[in-house]
DNA sequence: GGTGGCACTTGATGTAGGTTAAGAAATGGT
DNA sequence: ACCATTTCTTAACCTACATCAAGTGCCACC
């Protein structure tokens, strides 16, 4: 059952009652993201945090040059949003496509907002879950100002092993700020080193 | 009044009643950090959320090759910590150190947990100005992904106009992410270029 | 009113990673 | 099971920025 997931998801920060359960489920969207579709375009205003449930998606901006930088990678039990335009209602800069075929749980933000009054524990919960993506995000400004490539990639692996060997590596190439053609180099060269 | 300048931040997102002023004023611990000196040091566990009432601090980490990489400065009117350190009370990865002589109001982890079940409303406080690093973080991420040093030089100016012409140039070369003396040579190419 | 230190500049040279291109391998839709 | 598309590899060349080095201007403090 997806719902187990989420409550236990949850469960890491705050205890909810049967009760507090069920008005939090009732406020949930079920969707389902075909492979190569998007939850969420650039430009679209982002209405929606979003809970996977299975399968995985990624979050990306797309720069000047037609780059495309990926910031996040949602697997299953992970949260994912364009926080930016979630909180200021403007049109917004990510792309949130599915990599798999994927399941999410939505959860608006006029009923996230709604539960912050109702259940005073989920703006403890959401408050949580912000500080560790702060500080995830900030670990990441900090390595990509000051490790290679290549120590860049061995925190990819050591953070995210699950993901490794399940993802198309041009998108772990742009997780870590390489291009394709350097990332498979320098993957040769790790393997020539051992 | 020092005073006037926190509650006036505080009333940016949650209005306080007199009671409630007095209980978080009662929490607070004025102190001074003269120039060149530290609020918080690398190694140390970060156990206060600081607000800045005059002067200017700079968050800052030192990479394995001893290259300063900062990370946030605090003007007037910021809150700064080592957010990583204050959440999980691990030693810290951040210097914060005074640019000039500064005022600050120190808000203990202890006490700032006190006023969330106190006082709801500073858990909403401190949610939304955690959401709003946390854009600023990816901001900056994407900047430092997608964007040449002049482009982010542009927008530090943009940014951050009152700074500018108060800060030593090698700060803020740090905080865009190059060298100083590439910085000073993108400046001359900049004037040239008008 | 020197002088020692620091911030800034400028030049020569080095390098991590980007770009372009072209072929090989893998994958997924029908 | 096949073809089309996407993904991965390899190689030659390029560029933004770093490093090293030497010199200039500027306070600060004895």
């Amino acid at each position: 059952m997806p719902l187990d997931l989420i409550l236990n998801n949850l469960e890491k920060h705050i205890h909810l009652t049967r009760e507090e359960q069920e008005i939090f489920t009732a406020y949930l969207q079920p969707k389902k993201v075909k492979r190569k579709q998007f939850l969420l375009t650039y430009g679209e205003v982002c209405k929606y945090s979003a809970f996977v449930t299975s399968g995985c998606l990624r979050g990306y901006t797309v720069d000047k040059s037609g780059i495309e930088h990926v910031l996040s990678f949602a697997p299953a039990d992970w949260w994912i949003a364009d926080m930016y335009s979630l909180i200021s209602q403007k049109p917004g800069i990510q792309n949130i496509e599915a990599l798999e075929d994927t399941d999410v749980l939505l959860l608006s933000k006029a009923n996230q907002e709604k539960l912050y009054t109702q259940i005073p524990k989920f703006e403890h919960f959401f408050r949580i879950l912000t500080e560790n993506s702060l500080v995830a995000s900030q670990q990441r400004l900090i390595d990509s100002l000051s490790l290679t490539a290549e120590e860049r990639y061995n925190n990819f692996c050591k953070r995210y092993p699950t993901l490794i060997d399940h993802l198309p590596q041009k998108q772990i190439a742009s997780y870590i700020g390489v291009t394709p053609e350097f990332f498979s180099r320098m993957k040769s060269v790790i393997v020539r080193k051992k």
